[in-house]
Parts: C-alpha cells; structure tokens; sequence
DNA sequence: GTTTCGGTTACGGAC
DNA sequence: TAACCGAAAC
C-alpha cells in the first residue's frame, strides 16, 4: 500500500483527511449542528445498509454531503475509499463542493465520485482488455452509434425505411439497460425487429471491439461482466470501496442495479437516496422496483424518511400531496412543512396555446414588476415547466416577441452540435488517427471532391490491408492510386492529420497511446481537468487544425443565418480548451459531459421539460399545457397503461414540487398538433388536484368573466373555493358545466382565435409603418407586394417578408397585444 | 458531386 | 407545421 503514501495523486485525498482529523481535534462535527432528527439519523448511521427515502424538498443533498463528510471525519475511511453515484454531471458537481465546503474548502480529493457513466470509464480504462478492447477505447453518443447500426442494416440487406437504425437503438439500448450481452438475448426476444435484432445487436458489438468504441450502455454493461466473470477484479474493487453512496436511486436500471450490488456484496455498506414518487425515467430502462426492493436486497436495512419540507407552501405542498395520493404501491411518505400561508396553486384555462404564452408572457412580467404577492422579482426566480420540448416553441415565439429574456435548458446541447462534432471528430482524428468513425465524419467536410467512390476505395482497402481509414488512405496516396484533384486533396488531408498527430505525440508523448497500468494501485487523477501548468500549445495547435482543414473556411464562406454563429460556437470549443492541459484530457471530459450551464448568472426565465426540472427549485413556477394526451402524455399511456400514467402523475409531482412561493397550472382548449387543430379536455390530474389548496383564475378573453369568477369549477359548496374541505376535489365536470368553457373550445374547421384579442393578419400596413418582425426586429415598410411587405429593418436590412410575419409597432416602440 | 425536392415523421432525454 | 432524410435532378 506505499504506492499511494509516497505519491502525489492523493495528495488532496490526504490533506482532506488531515484537515478533517485536524478538525475532530477541535471538538465534536460541527457539522451536525443544523440537521433535522431524520438527517441526522441518515448521517449518523454509517455501516451497513440504509435507505434513505427523501422527498422532494427535503434536504437531501444536505443529509447525503454531511454523510460523506463524517465517514471522513469520523476517519471511517478515506475519501478515496468512498464511491458515490450520482446520474447527472451537475449532481456531481454540487456534491463535490458541498463536502469540500464542509470539511473546510477542498473540492479535489473524492476521485470516485461522479455519475455512474464516468465511474465505469475510469474503471473499463483499467480492464478494458478483459472485454477485448484497450484502454484508450472511444465512447460513442447516439449520433455515432445511429451511423453505425444504420451501416449494419444496410449490410443486412434490410429496408432501412421500415426498419430504422432509431428503432434498433432503443432496442438495444433496451438490453443493456438490463445488463443482456448478445448472448443473453439470443434465446428470448428473438422476434425484435424483424426476428434480425439479436443478430444486429451481435453484429453490433463486433463492430464496436473492433473500432476499439463503447457506447454508453456499454460502460455499465462491461463493467458488469467484468465484475460476474472476474471474481478477482469485484473482490479488488470491493475491498477498496468501503462506502457506497448513491443518489436518485429510483432512477437506477437493472445493469445499475447490479453493478452496485456486486460491489456492495461484501460489507453491504450502501447508502442509497432516493424517491420512488420521483421515479420518471422508466422510459429509458430505470426500474422502481430496485428501491421498493432494497429491504429485501439487503435485510437488515436502516430506512429512513426526510419528510419536512423546507421548499414550498403549504398549499403547494398539499396539492403535490393530493394528487401523488392517487398512485398506488408507493413507499408513502407524508411530507410536511412548518411554513404557513402563502399563495394557492392557481389554475387558469385558455382558449389556445397561443393564449396560454401570451398571458405567462404576462404574467411573469407582472411577478417581475412586483404586482403579485411574491417575494420574487427576478426573472430568473421563475420557471415554465414542459411536459414536451415542443411545447416550449410557443413561449420562446411568444417571448421573443415581447423581448422577454429566457433561457432554454436542457434544449440541443452545445457539444450535440454539428460544427462541434465535426471539430472534434478533427481532434479525435489528430489524437488517433485510426479513430475510423471520427476518419468518416471529416474526410469530406469540407467537401474535398472525396465522395462515395473515393470513399469506398479507402473502405476496400482498409479491409483487404485490415488498415485504419487513415492507413489504407496513406497507402492510396502514397501508391498515386487516386488521381485528379481528389487526389491530391487526400494527400494534403492525409499530411495534415500525420503532422498533427506528430505534434500531440512529440508534447506528450506517455499518453498519446498507451496510457500507464498499475492495476494494484487504484490511483486516478481526478479527471483531465488541470488548473494552470499549462502552456497552452494545445490550444493554438487546435486553432491550427481548424484553420488547416479548411473547417472555419468552409463556415466563413457559408451564406445561411446559422454561419456566423457556429462559428462563435467554434471560438467557444476552443476557449473550454483552457481548462484542459491536453486534448486527450479534453477528449475523455467532453464524451461524458452533456450540460451546458453557461452564462448562469444573467436574470432570464428559464424554459424546460419536467425531466430536466428534477432537482431544481424556484419560486415561482408555471405548468402549462395540462390537458389529457399532452399531460398525461398519450404514448406513454399507450405504451405502459397504468403504469405509464402513473409515471405521468408522478412527473406532475415533480413539476408542482419545483414550486417555492407560486405555482400556475393552466390548460388550453385548443391546441395544435402535428400541425393539425385540436380540441382538448383538460388533463385528469386536474380532477385529482385538492379544492381547498387552488384558486381558479378567469381567463382574460372571455366577456362576462364567467369562468371561475363566477362560480365556475362549482364555486362554493362544490369544488375549489370550499375551503374547509381538504379532501374535496376539484372536477373537470365543474369546468365543463361553467359558462366560461364553452367558450373555450373551437366547434368548426377554422383555426381557433381569442375572441378579444385582435390578430394581425389582416391589418393593413401603409408606407412608411413602422413595424416589428420576432425575427429581424423593428423596420419600416418600403413597399407593398399584395400580401408581401419589402420592410427595411433597423437591424437585418431590407428583406421580404409575408405582412403576416409582422406586426405594427406602435409609437412608443411597443409591440401590441 | 452537389443541390433540390418530395415524402415521411415527429413530441419524454442523461450519460 | 417543420425538420429531416434519401432520391432524383442538375
């Protein structure tokens, strides 16, 4: 054990030690103070196994971060010792400052905590020959294996039509979230797509050993046979893991499930925090059976429940409270709050999506101007939740227009971008050359005349030669066997990436292919994430290839609106760089990294689905678009029934548990789809919401204010308003009784409209209006084609644009509505 | 080899 | 509706 005495790895793992014993000198855990009796239960209990269920709001993360930090003060084990999973990268993050915070500023020092993907790339990097691959394996996204199993397909002899790589990789996908090798698919499931799936899924593993790549499901499902076939890696590993954390553990799949409980086997030190009325990812293969089952998997166990909540109101709490209520086989767990009063959850009906983004517009305006009973003033104290990401297009349509600043989270992320992937498919390309798939991506963008022919040629080679692309397309150019202007074009690809790799291996020549083995020491840098040190030659060596390769060129010289910016995304990729002190570090953070949480700071409404909204928190809240078919989702119900819905409920609890101080729920009467109109009734989770705890607004548009104010949802005595009956419930029958309903739906072919709100289509603009365009902003109209204004604008110049695209802005510069 | 066209599909999404 | 993809047109 000297290997990890002497050596620095650990230098921060020992200073955190020392600083924590240092600090147990100084008298009992100061951070205990401050724990309710059930965290300090979850805290106290360090051996053996607990389960501790939390609810939304609960201080969870507060429980979990000042458990690891008293397994190291209390000098239970080093935090080297300590595995922590969590599933997302922020998780992570957050966990690691609060610990470093609590023991006294040190965030280095935890190597094995993080999500489950990089865990197991930390650890597949050390075994990967056990699964015949090595150790600088690349790990594909969806993108890449779409391309892949999409080549399968095609080789197959398949339609590719009727049998879409998509679909195979949710197959597949499907697998590996439960740990099934080929092997074990061969005999069950034989009839998946087409009766081929498990020979594809075979085929598929082939391909990826021999480009030396994994996918994501492979991470956990290599690490699982390593660990069932490898009984003398598991023991390694379980004698090393002393403690085992992990986060969100509802959420976990079956490969999850049993790569933690092999490691845990042994001295069953396992903490895991979860919510099973948070379970929302059952879709993509997480099973809530693994936490309604702990009890079983490890008899014995502490359970403990967090139920004071110290997020939200009381009515906000008791609405979430009501409807959950309504699922069965839960845990169960009462979530209680000391907090008093506050605001009801409000709910409010529209005449169309168009509304329902017109009036949050508004309202949030009116939060930020201080009109509504909230503390809340910032823009970025407010939050519309989505069930589906199209849903967001109204609001950001809706908000542009108005000049309403938002952010999307979670939309296209910056690394799933095109120009980012072809740059990095460069990178990966100068790092290892014979990275095949990355050769694909670039050798013709920019386009270099070296279409499918010459393509094909490389292909043929490589596989007669059994070559690299980048080898058999050496070869061709060396052996003159590709003439013209193609030709010449490889050449000058092929120096490039040899000159560049040249560069990487002459800087840093121990990791450029083989990076060290020490299997008995389980020493790991915490990430390629290095502060300063750091010459940065990297950087303009990544600047080089770019220019190069013609890569920026090929963007400066691209008319479309989307040039400019990707070229700015290009400048960004390369400014995250810094962080870097190689490529190669930078390589192996980027595969795992999916959030892009910049620009945090700036005061913005943030716009996202509900499964992004899980773990956060803001005051004001807003649910848009709770009508049945939407929320609940049809295909989800379609899909799994019952249990499909009641995932749909739970993801209503998550929503309405996001809400401190104000939480809206509204719906729309109409509503297009697939661009098609639709009438909708509102979503049953509406019926199932708690009379006493919500307010029915009137919706603005409707003369007579007949809805809600006037008694609709029943008034008093039959639904919301009965405030002394907790348990009554409000009805979507109240709402289709109430004289304001009707009004909410459309009867007839034409497209539905607010009946007060004018719209512009047929206003008539004259010379010289002043006009706006979401778009290109404010302008002044030129000349008049029948319906086509030519609009000089102040920003984009003149364009031509339908009158239907603008609207009149008025002197003051506002925009009506 | 590249661009345009027309038919199809889409709307749960982290790593 | 709009975005995407493969096939036909250029």
């Amino acid at each position: 054990m000297s290997s990890y005495d002497d050596d620095d790895p650990f230098e921060g793992a020992l200073s955190l030690t020392q600083r924590a014993m240092q600090a147990m000198q100084g008298g009992p855990a100061p951070y205990l103070e401050g724990l309710n009796p059930a965290q300090r239960a979850a805290v106290e209990a360090l051996d053996g196994p607990v389960l501790m269920l939390a609810g939304a709001g609960t201080g969870k993360t507060k429980a979990l971060t000042t458990r690891i930090a008293h397994l190291i003060h209390s000098g239970r084990c080093r935090p080297n010792e300590i595995l922590a999973v969590t599933f997302t990268n922020k998780a992570a993050r957050e966990m690691k400052e609060r610990v470093g915070r609590l023991l006294g500023g040190a965030i280095e020092g935890m190597p094995w905590l993080g999500t489950f993907h990089s865990v197991c790339v930390k650890l597949l990097r050390r075994h990967a020959e056990l699964v015949g691959l090595k150790s600088n394996f690349t790990i594909l996204d969806t993108d890449d294996q779409i391309r892949l199993l999409k080549q399968l397909i095609l080789a197959a002899n398949m339609d590719e039509k009727r049998w879409p790589a998509r679909q195979l990789a949710g197959i597949i996908d499907g697998w590996k979230n439960r740990a099934l090798t080929p092997e074990r698919v061969k005999g069950a499931e034989t009839a998946a797509f087409n009766n081929r799936g498990s020979e594809l899924y075979a085929a598929y593993q082939d391909r990826l050993r021999a480009l030396n790549a994994v996918d994501f499901g492979d991470l956990l499902l290599h690490m699982v046979t390593i660990f069932q076939t490898h009984a003398d890696v598991l023991a390694q590993y379980q004698r090393w893991f002393r403690y085992i954390l992990v986060d969100e553990y509802q959420d976990t799949n079956v490969a999850q499930y049993l790569w933690l409980r092999l490691l845990a086997q042994g001295h069953r030190n396992i903490c895991c925090v979860g919510d099973d009325d948070q379970s929302i990812y059952g879709w993509r293969g997480a099973e809530v059976g693994n936490i309604l089952r702990f009890e079983k998997d490890f008899p014995g166990a502490v359970v403990i429940r967090l139920e004071q909540n110290y997020r939200s109101t009381e009515h906000i709490l008791a609405a979430a409270s009501r409807l959950i209520a309504t699922n069965e086989g839960r845990l169960g767990k009462t979530l209680w709050t000391e907090a008093k009063g506050g605001e009801k959850v409000r709910l409010i009906g529209h005449w169309d999506g168009e509304e329902e983004a017109r009036w949050i517009g508004e309202e949030i305006e009116a939060i930020a101007a201080g009109r509504r009973p909230v503390g809340a003033v910032q823009l970025s104290d407010q939050a519309i939740l989505v069930r589906a990401s199209h849903q967001m297009r109204a609001f950001e349509d809706r908000f542009l227009t108005i000049g309403l600043p938002y952010r999307v989270i979670g939309g296209p992320r910056f690394y799933e971008r095109l120009e980012i992937r072809d740059a990095m498919a460069y990178f990966r390309l100068a790092v290892s050359p014979e990275d095949d798939l990355a050769f694909e991506r670039v050798i013709n963008t920019p386009k270099r005349g070296l279409g499918e022919k010459a393509q094909a040629r490389i292909q043929m080679m490589a596989r007669e030669a059994g070559l690299s692309l980048f080898d058999a397309a050496r070869r061709l150019v060396a052996a003159g066997e590709i003439g013209g202007k193609a030709g010449g074009q490889l050449r000058l690809f092929v120096e490039n990436v040899a000159r560049w790799n040249a560069e990487i291996r002459a800087a840093s020549p121990a990791t450029a292919t083989s990076p060290a083995e020490d299997d008995d020491a389980l020493i790991e840098l915490d990430e390629g994430a290095v502060p300063p040190a750091n010459d940065h030659s990297h950087i303009r060596l990544v600047e080089r290839i770019l220019e190069e390769s013609g890569y920026v060129e090929m963007w400066q010289n691209d008319k479309t609106p989307e040039a400019p910016g990707r070229l700015e995304n290009l400048k960004e990729l390369v400014k995250a760089l810094e962080q870097f002190e190689n490529l190669q570090g930078f390589l192996e953070h980027v595969a795992l990294i999916m959030d892009n949480d910049s620009a945090e700071g700036e005061d913005k409404v943030s716009i996202m689905t509900l499964h992004a909204a899980k773990g956060l928190e803001f005051p004001v809240v807003f649910l848009p678009g709770w009508e049945d078919g939407l929320f609940p989702s049809q295909r989800a119900m379609d899909e799994t029934g019952q249990k499909g819905l009641e995932e749909e409920r739970r993801l209503a609890y998550v929503g309405i548990t996001r809400a401190e101080e104000l939480c809206t729920i509204s719906f729309a009467g109409n509503r297009r789809v697939y661009g098609q109109w639709q009438s909708q009734l509102p979503s049953r989770f509406i019926d199932e919401l708690p009379a006493a705890h919500v307010e029915v607004l009137t919706p603005p548009g409707l003369y007579g204010g007949g809805f809600g104010a006037a008694g609709a949802f029943g008034g008093a005595g039959s639904g919301f308003g009965g405030g002394s009956r907790m348990e009554e419930r409000a009805s979507r029958a109240d709402v289709y009784n109430s004289p304001g309903w009707k009004r909410l739906q459309s009867h007839g072919a034409p497209p539905p409209r607010p009946t007060t709100v004018t719209t512009v289509d047929h206003v008539a603009f004259g010379i010289g209006d002043r006009v706006f365009h979401k778009k290109f902003g404010y302008g002044e109209v030129m000349e008049i084609e029948g319906d086509t204004l030519v609009i000089e604008f102040d920003k984009a110049g003149a364009k031509h644009v339908k009158a239907g695209f603008v609207t009149a802005a008025d002197a003051a510069g506002d925009v009506p509505f």
